[in-house]
DNA sequence: TTTTGGTTAAACCATTTGGTTAATTATTTT
DNA sequence: AAAATAATTAACCAAATGGTTTAACCAAAA
């Protein structure tokens, strides 16, 4: 595989990024994506077999993005206040760098469920939770959360941050009728978030 | 309009309605619809005169649904806990019934913008906020809340019930590998959300 | 009985779109 | 430099799809 090649697979990789983010597996165009790269539509089918093919090959590189990024968050020798308080910070930081992420993620996922089996069908995430659970068993016993409901906290955890992205069509318009500018919404966020669920698992 | 008329149309709008929530506006297919509704296809021509009139008139029936049913959490006269967990009892209920309405619409708005900005442009929210702000003006301020943030605490009461439908895709992958039944979930989220938003608005 | 409006079937059309092919141009190898 | 290989293109193809048209059918109203 020459240089020349491997600058025009990238190319071709960074449009089709763009393009389905954008408008999704089914509204993209193998044309718009051409365009986009600056070839030819024939090209694209030489580098990536299908449609398919280069949909999957960008889906699963965006999911592995997304995971590297947060598994060390799972990692870090932090308290549980300090590992939320971490988590948004940086999780809202990642998505205003890429806002359109989790609307395309969640939609393609409903869409094409067998898509999301595939790439996280072998991820062991009861490992993962009780991982959390014992890294801090002490904090959560105080808080009084068990393993039952640790499901409920963590995605409720997600949902303050993903949510207003995903929904974001929406709140701008609310937001514009109340004199809210989105933005700054966000950059509140990172902080309201944090005290919000930190003040919600704090006994009382 | 006649009888028979009336009931064709009612029988081509609930097959749309059926159709479009389950493959979004760009997935679904007239023949499709056709079928569903048991007619033939010049038929939904005839009555609906194109997809984006139907897909429009399906979008915006859906939309005023939606917000009837909610209304009324607004003009209760219950104390905010209350209204909190007639909230989520309510929400959620609805949502098991329609559990693919989150996704639909969130997709839908975000690949239109312009559809629900027509359809919510003229709402007043700035009017709705300040109507939650003064009913309960001492409680919030008990809890230390202004109306900075009152949209931060709306929209984070929000996502804890739509996130999860809105990401069902990927959580019931998670959950498989978890052990842990979505429908179950969601049952116990009732209180969970409640519990979890009261304690992150008491001051402590 | 005639008329009218709802309904069907079927063929048809224009356009879009993913994908292919054969020829052309650039690059590498001998 | 010539031959072989790889990258790139323009033109083309077949299928799908939204939409239209036409002719016939049928039930209920006039």
């Amino acid at each position: 595989m020459s240089d020349r090649d491997r600058q025009t697979e990238e190319k071709i990789f960074e449009a089709a990024t763009e393009v389905f983010v954008l408008k999704g597996m089914e509204g993209a165009r193998m044309q718009d994506i051409a365009d986009h790269a600056g070839i030819n539509k024939a090209l694209l089918h030489y580098y990536f077999r299908s449609k398919d093919h280069l949909f999957d090959a960008v889906f699963q590189n965006l999911a592995r993005k997304i995971f590297e990024k947060f598994a060390p968050v799972f990692e870090e020798k932090l308290s549980l206040e300090e590992k939320i308080r971490f988590f948004y910070r940086e999780h809202i930081s990642f998505l205003q760098e890429n806002p359109l992420i989790p609307a395309f993620i969640l939609n393609e996922v409903n869409r094409n469920p067998v898509r999301v089996k595939k790439l996280l069908g072998n991820i062991e995430f009861h490992k993962l939770w009780s991982n959390i659970y014992n890294q801090h068993k002490d904090e959560l016993k105080n808080y009084d959360i068990n393993e039952r409901v640790l499901p409920q906290v963590m995605i409720s955890i997600a949902s303050l941050s993903v949510f207003p992205f995903a929904a974001r069509g929406i709140l701008e318009v609310i937001f514009e009728n109340s004199g809210i500018n989105f933005n700054e919404f966000i950059e509140l966020r990172k902080e309201f978030a944090s005290e919000f669920v930190i003040k919600a698992l704090k006994d009382n």
